[in-house]
DNA sequence: TTTTATATTGCAAACGTTTGCGGGAACGAT
DNA sequence: ATCGTTCCCGCAAACGTTTGCAATATAAAA
C-alpha cells in the first residue's frame, strides 16, 4: 500500500498540489470552501504529511535527539521517559543515543544527530568529555541544545540541573547533625562537574562545622557499585577509622553498603551511609538508605520543554535558560 | 554553516552531481581515478550524505522504531540499551516511543513510525492491546516487525521471547523441592500472554507434583509493586495459610516482600518468595530474592539483529523468526 | 576506414512538500 | 470602456539524492 500524498488529493479535486498544500496549512489566499473540500478528502483517504519530504524542504525535522551515557541506568531512563512524554504531546519524536561514557562516541552521536537535521538536542555528557567543540558545531547549524544533569561547562547552552553542591552539603550536614564524626567520601570522577560539586558540598559542610577534611578517607573512582565496594574494602582492610560515608551516587553507596554488611558492621550504628539520586533500590534495601532525591523524570520533562521552547523561538538567540530543580534529602534508616 | 552536498563536490571538480553520487557509491561505471578524486574532496570538505534526502528518494530511512510500555522500567530500558547498541554498530538510529500501557497510544505510535518511514519496528506490546491490526498495516507497507517479550499473538511476525511457561514451571518446581506446600501466585493481567503463560507454568508444576491449584490463593492484578503489596496484604488480613509466593514479576515480588517484612514474618522461613526477571533490586534486598533471570539486554540485541537482517533481506518475505532465549533460575536466600 | 563494443560521464526525472511569483476572473470605481 | 483591487489559484523551482537513459570518447574489431 502506498502512502497518500497531496497530489492524490489534488487529482481527486482537480486542483493543483500547491492549492492543496496551502489549504491544509490554512493559508489566507485559499477559498474557505476549497479548504473544506481539501480537508474532507484528506481525511477520507487518510492523508498524512510525509515528514521526510517536509524535512528536506525545511531542512529540519520534528525530531529531538537525546544523548545519554547509558540508557539502562535508572536516572537516565527516567529522564528519557520524561523527555518522551513531553515530546509526544508536542508532536515530536525522539532519537535516543548512548555514549557509553565514551567521548568519541558522544562526538559521533552528536554529528549524526546534526546530520539527521534534528530540531534540537538534549544531552547529559559522558564522564570522559573534557571538550565541548562538538556541541559548538550545533550552534553553527542553529540547532538548539539543552544539557541536563551533567552539563558541559565550556558550552553556552541551556541547562537543567540541580544544585549539587548544596544538596551534598545538606546530606553531609545531616550526617554531622546525627553525630557522625569521621565521614568518608566516595566520590566520582572529578572531571565530571557534578562530582566535583558534590565533593565541594562535602567539604563545605565539614568546614562549616569546624571539622577537618581528611584526604586519607576520601576516595575517587567511577560511578558504579564496584567502585563503592572497593573503596569500602580498602577502608576495612586498612582499618581506617570512619563512622559514615557520603557517596557521590547511589550505586556507589550500594556497593559500600554491601561491603559494610559483609564485614558484619551495623548500619547506621557502626557506619552511617548516605547516597545520591534516590534510585529505587535505596528504599528497598535493609536498612533503607538516606539519599538525595533527584527528580529525574521531571528533569527530562523540563529539558524537553525548554528545548521545544527554544525550537519554536527560532528567531533570535535568546540567553540560555538555566533551571535548577529542587532536591530533597530523604532521610531513612541508614543514618 | 551550511551542510555540504554532492553538488559542492561536483562544482569543485567540474563534474556532474550524478557522477559524484555514483563515485561515492562505488558504481562500476565510474573511473577509478574519478572515484579517488571525489572521495578525496568529500573528505576534505567534510561531506556527509543527507539522510533526509536519501529517505525521500528511497522512501525509507535508516531508522528503527521502538515501542515499549514504559522506558523507565528496568527490563525495557535494558532492552532498549541492547537495541541501541546493535543499531549503532549497523549505522541505524533508533526512535523510541512509549505506549504507557495504552492501546490507543500504541496505535498512534505505530502509525507515526510508519509515516516516518522507519526501516523497521521493534515492539513490546502494551497490557491493554488485544488487537494487532495496527501492526498488520506495517506489513502492507513492507515494514518488518519484531516483537520481544510481550508479543502479539494474532500478528505473524518475528519474536524474541523466553519460555515463560517453562521458566515459571522451574521456579515453582524449585519452591516445591524446597518443601513449600502452600504456594500462592500473584499474577499479572491474564490478557497479557506472558502472564497467562507464567500462570500456566505455575499450574503445571503444582499438578506435576500432585498438588492442588487453589484459586483462593491466586491473585491477578497489575504488574507493579502495589499489586504485590496489596495481594499480600489481603492474604495476611484474611489469615490465609500460605508458605510461599510465586510472583509474575519482580516488582510484584518486591511489593509482597515489603508487606511480609512489615508483618514481621521471616523470609524464607515463614514465607518463601520467588520473582521473575532478575531486576537489579532483587539481589540487593535482604534476603536477596530468588528470581528468573531474563536476559533483557540480550533480548534487545537479538531483536535488533533479527530486525536488521529482515531489513536487509527485503527481497521475499521469509518466514518469521522466533527466537527463544534461555532463562535461568537464580536461587537466592528468599527460598 | 568503418563498425562495434566498451568505458565514462551527463541530463533530467523523481521522491513530496512549500512558496515566490504571476495571472485570470470578478467587481467596483473612474 | 478602462483601470485598479481583491480573491483565488497554478507554475515552477527548490530541498539533496539516485538512477534510467542518452551521449560522448576511446579502443577494438572488421
Amino acid at each position: 500500500m502506498k502512502h497518500k500524498t497531496i497530489i492524490d488529493i489534488a487529482k481527486e479535486l482537480n486542483i493543483s498540489a500547491s492549492t492543496v498544500s496551502r489549504a491544509l496549512n490554512n493559508h489566507p489566499d485559499i477559498n474557505e470552501n476549497t479548504k473544506l473540500l481539501v480537508n474532507k478528502i484528506a481525511k477520507k483517504i487518510g492523508y498524512v504529511p510525509n515528514p521526510i519530504a517536509l524535512g528536506l524542504r525545511k531542512n529540519r525535522t520534528s525530531t529531538i535527539g537525546v544523548i545519554v551515557p547509558e540508557i539502562k541506568h535508572d536516572f537516565f531512563s527516567s529522564a528519557i521517559s520524561g523527555i518522551e512524554e513531553i515530546a509526544y504531546h508536542s508532536g515530536f519524536t525522539i532519537i535516543v543515543c548512548q555514549s557509553n561514557e565514551s567521548y568519541e562516541r558522544e562526538v559521533i552521536n552528536t554529528r549524526a544527530l546534526m546530520h539527521h537535521r534534528v530540531a534540537g538536542i538534549i544531552v547529559s555528557i559522558s564522564q570522559t568529555t573534557q571538550n565541548g567543540d562538538h556541541f559548538k558545531e550545533l550552534n553553527k547549524h542553529g540547532i538548539p541544545l539543552v544539557f541536563f544533569d551533567r552539563v558541559c561547562q565550556d558550552v553556552k547552552a541551556s541547562n537543567v540541573i540541580i544544585d549539587d553542591r548544596k544538596s551534598a552539603y545538606n546530606a553531609v550536614h545531616h550526617l554531622i547533625k546525627r553525630g557522625y564524626q569521621r565521614i568518608a567520601h566516595f566520590g566520582g570522577p572529578q572531571e565530571l562537574d557534578i562530582c566535583s560539586k558534590r565533593f565541594g558540598g562535602y567539604k563545605d559542610a565539614l568546614k562549616r562545622e569546624g571539622m577537618i577534611v581528611d584526604k586519607s578517607i576520601i576516595y575517587f573512582g567511577g560511578l558504579h557499585e564496584d567502585d563503592g565496594y572497593s573503596a569500602m574494602d580498602k577502608i576495612i582492610k586498612e582499618k581506617k577509622n570512619i563512622d559514615a560515608v557520603f557517596a557521590a551516587n547511589d550505586p556507589i553507596a550500594i556497593g559500600a553498603f554491601q561491603r559494610i554488611k559483609e564485614a558484619g558492621l551495623k548500619i547506621p550504628d557502626d557506619i552511617g551511609i548516605v547516597g545520591f539520586s534516590n534510585n529505587k533500590i535505596t528504599s528497598l534495601v535493609e536498612p533503607p538508605i538516606t539519599t538525595v532525591n533527584q527528580p529525574s523524570f521531571n528533569m527530562g520533562k523540563r529539558a524537553a520543554e525548554i528545548l521545544i521552547k527554544l525550537i519554536n523561538e527560532d528567531n533570535i538567540k535568546i540567553e540560555p535558560i538555566v533551571e535548577v530543580l529542587d532536591t530533597e534529602l530523604i532521610i531513612r534508616k541508614s543514618t
